[in-house]
DNA sequence: ACAAAGTAGTTGACGAGGAATATAGTTCCT
DNA sequence: AGGAACTATATTCCTCGTCAACTACTTTGT
């Protein structure tokens, strides 16, 4: 049993659990789950840059300049200038976008809970929460300094 | 805290270790990750389909198809008639390709050593591995039936 | 034996996201 | 003030992997 085995369990986890939150998020509200996360984001910090949210998604800013794009053209965000800097745009979640948002949040919780809490018991589950969190926060200081 | 959260971590982790693994391996075999994953499956399984690899590596077979292109472009493997089945090619791994797997064996080892060893106990990394193994299975379950 | 249904693989069109490049604006230094 | 260096974003090209359509072969049922 190879660390290699548990990055593979990882990996495909991860796959699995993307798929299931991606299909029924495209079903439900028609929104798919990378631009869903955004949308998480924009909720969160409110007016910013595409450079803040290209750090909470971990994407490029290239990668999150045409997600944005997307969520623009579908009328779930817009940019408008930012007074401080004219070198950006201030993302705004549109106001339409709230209850879309609620929505989604509610459909991945139903997801999650019928594909990881049903098979992982209380204990196993905040082991999990916590192993991971350890991996996110060092990763996260890993990246950030370059 | 919601699951959610849970669930961020996850892809982030995933995203992050998979990053390391596939610089260190295309600087040291120049193989990414995704066809190296390949090489791995053929060695344990011997000559096999295309269809056994895609489900080991949960990708779909059109999807494995064009990768063991790639990877019988480089030399690394080929495909042979199968003689049971003339639909069907039986995959190998090229003799040229064994030393290539071993050594990035060694360099994912290495890699997860530095990026999960060092952050978790091995307590914490056995309740991971432990978790993660049971979401697999899950999602082993709920996919082949399909 | 033969048609119908099923299975293995390939291919082309597509979407996601990264890397490199281009552009515009800002900051710093003198 | 004026230029060098830096920063924020946008854009282009590339790779990866999915989906859907198609071909070829095999299995099943009668």
């Amino acid at each position: 049993m190879s660390l290699y085995d548990v990055f593979f369990d990882l990996t495909r986890a991860e796959m699995h659990l993307w798929d299931r939150i991606d299909d029924a998020l495209r079903a439900e509200i028609d929104v798919p789950l990378g631009r869903f996360e955004a949308l998480l984001v924009l909720r969160r910090l409110g007016p910013c840059r595409i450079l803040d949210v290209s750090r909470e998604l971990a994407l490029t800013v290239g990668g999150t300049s045409k997600l944005v794009d997307k969520l623009e053209t579908t009328g779930l965000c817009l940019r408008a200038p930012n007074p401080d800097d004219r070198r950006s745009s201030l993302i705004t979640l549109a106001e339409a976008a709230r209850a879309v948002v609620d929505r989604g949040e509610a459909v991945i919780d139903v997801t999650l809970r019928s594909h990881l809490g049903v098979h992982l018991s209380s204990d196993e589950l905040s082991a999990l929460r916590r192993a991971l969190h350890v991996l996110r926060q060092a990763s996260r200081a890993d990246t950030s300094p370059v």
